[in-house]
DNA sequence: CTTGACCCCGTACTCAGATACGGAGTCTAT
DNA sequence: ATAGACTCCGTATCTGAGTACGGGGTCAAG
């Protein structure tokens, strides 16, 4: 009976170095994420240490992209927490993150645009002037 | 000779109080930025307060808007640098600033993507999965 | 059964980006 | 000439996001 002991490994079982290191971040910055409550903390066996689930990895991967593109924790741990509510606030939270990111992108592609646009009238130095055209409208009056 | 004082103010001169009231930060925050080297310090009158000429607050509302959008102070300190530069190095830093932001938009694009497939799915209830699809995609495997 | 690598956990430190504090000086109005 | 508002400037404190440290426990190999 207690020996089906199956090739299928239910789930990879990491220690917090392994987890840590497959996921790219300190063991530290795991302790730290467990503290905040963004992941959290596998009940320590009375004997040995605390074993992670392979999934874990695949969360930190997800706050350090989420960070990346300018999220802070506590906004990630708000995406993160959808599994609490119900599916309806999880669509109304998605959506206002949402339109945060379009508002984002906006933002991001008219500085690119116009950056786009000094580089060209650098490139070929309009009018002769003296000034380079990205110094003058960067130093002086942005919008 | 003295007394020619003409009707045109050659450049609003603000106290430092009123240059923050009007880029919309505290006073301590553009001391702060002066401290930092991210605006200078106009000389002390030897009588008096220091004045600042008005272009410096479209400095700090570059700076501010140019933060948002996820540039640290120290990389703003370098495109407001670029007037130390000659032309060709400023063309070159703008150039990768121009790269970087293209990469923001593109990783923003994609999660915004995906975020609006969920929204979608979730919308309508898609194969009547008890859990919620933003739900079940966002708490496990993201990528 | 010891050694080296790893875990546990609490506390301290770091760095960026501010914000606050407090005593002094200055300016403006009344 | 005095009050109230503002400036000056140095120092301290705060928040977010970690990173470092140190004294212990555990585990696996030789």
């Amino acid at each position: 009976m207690t020996t089906n002991s199956p090739a299928i490994r239910p789930e990879p079982e990491l220690t917090i170095g392994r987890l840590a290191r497959s996921a790219g971040v300190n063991v530290e910055t795991v302790r730290y994420y467990q503290r905040i409550g963004l992941i959290d903390e596998p009940a320590k066996p009375a004997q040995g240490y605390r074993r992670y689930p392979g999934s874990v990895v695949e969360r930190i991967r997800f706050i350090k992209r989420a960070q990346e593109l300018g999220f802070s924790l506590a906004e990630i741990g708000e995406l993160l927490s959808l599994n609490d509510g119900d599916c309806d606030k999880a669509r109304t939270i998605a959506e206002h993150k949402n339109e945060v990111i379009q508002q984002r992108i906006d933002s991001l592609s008219a500085i690119r645009r116009e950056l786009a646009k000094l580089i060209k009238a650098c490139r070929k130095n309009t009018t002769g002037q003296e000034r380079c055209a990205i110094i003058a409208t960067l130093t002086k009056s942005r919008r």
